[in-house]
DNA sequence: TACAAAATAGGTGTTAGTACGGATATTTCT
DNA sequence: AGAAATATCCGTACTAACACCTATTTTGTA
């Protein structure tokens, strides 16, 4: 039943035991894919990376401190052929677009059916991308999609949404800075800070702090503690 | 290998499908547990509680738009035996308190190894409360238990951290609403909210908005969009 | 009923952030 | 080189929020 080489060889990295116990027994039904590994953390799956050959990492974008985004940065520049999955319970567009960015051939959501990861695993390995369904609905419903993702025109997400700059400021804010201490910490102007920040507002369209915090949260730009 | 009616029966609210996949798998590897059903929504689980026995039921506390903490009180109206081992990601000790208070049994992290979650379950079963190691760890760390919450000893628990009123105000502040908003939707004075706001403050001891929308985000007041 | 907790409200002054409406360097891309 | 994006800075008036303070009414319950 068990293929010795010719089956994808999967690795999890979720900090939850549990998704990684889950997804294992799961992906161990199916004949042609292959759990490795299960890993916590970045460095894990790293290590693990450099002494073995893997094919694909279903990665989930919040890990405990680190963020799946990294994650995937990182595995990018290994230059091996191991592609990346991601595989989370956020629903919003800049998440999705952050992994993508950040070289992930994929992106399901955790609600999704075990199905639709198999079918994702799969496609990925054939060398297609893949977005599952409500991911597709997702990004449409956020005319985020000027042509088309697939074709591998990766230009169309190519501009992050905030700058450098701005987010430097945004994980301040997200740090309880207040623009005075902002300013102080980055050696320019409150004045400049306010600009920042309004220009934070306008980009993300949230007109309040609050309003902002969420968008952060949900976005992974700053940790909810 | 499956007993027919002795072992633990065992059913998996979750609004991620991956999760009760995991679940399933990982919980009927256990011969005296059995998993009887899964489900997303707190009306599902009710209606196949109605007809059927369930012995314990593992409940995440964030699901979609409802709250574990609801369905957990829900089911102790129901008056069967049926007991609820709360799962989730929450770390802090208000959702802790939260769903304890609400009648729960037991509380296991999300991130904990499959067989603490099994520990769990036949403990509960057996008629015991049961804290994983690194609840209790959190319970000890912010002093809440005062004597012991073994021994049923309910009381050293009851009283909420907000009261009724706060928790209004606080989802409030959480949709983006100034206090002057909040004052003119609830029929108070605008003094009246920035007390209540204060309150808050010091209850939850944060001293910023951000700090204070991050805790409540946490802690499952208000919504991350 | 008596006491504690919760909810209500006001005054007054200070501080942080917002809304304008600009201006000018410096990168970065084409 | 030139256009576009980014980062920098300023003044002034206005508003929301915070920090003190105190005090009454309602509610729950021992």
């Amino acid at each position: 039943m068990v293929q010795s080489g010719s089956n994808i060889k999967v690795v999890v990295v979720d900090d939850h035991h549990l998704v990684i116990s889950g997804l294992e027994t799961l992906i161990n039904e199916y004949d042609d894919i292959e759990f490795v590994g299960g890993f916590a953390t970045i460095k894990g799956v790293k290590d693990y990376l450099k002494e073995n050959e893997v094919d694909i990492v279903l990665a989930d974008i919040n890990l405990q401190q680190e963020s799946g985004v990294d994650l995937c940065a990182q595995i990018k520049k290994m230059d091996n052929s191991t592609k990346v999955l991601a595989i989370t319970m956020q629903e919003d567009v800049c998440s999705i677009n952050q992994m993508l960015n950040a070289g992930a051939w994929g992106y399901v959501l955790k609600k999704s059916n075990v199905e639709v990861i198999i079918e994702a695993i799969r496609t990925i390995y054939g060398g297609e991308k893949y977005l599952g369904n409500n991911v597709k609905d997702i990004l449409l419903a956020n005319i985020y999609l000027e042509s088309e993702m697939y074709g591998a025109n990766d230009k169309s997400l190519q501009k992050a949404l905030l700058t450098k700059r701005e987010l430097e400021i945004l994980k301040l804010i997200g740090k309880e800075y207040s623009n005075a201490l902002i300013a102080e910490k980055l050696f320019i102007s409150e004045r400049t800070v306010e600009t920042h920040r309004k220009n934070i507002f306008i980009k993300t369209k949230t007109k309040s702090l609050v309003g902002l915090i969420k968008y952060a949260i949900d976005s992974g730009y700053i940790e909810s503690e």
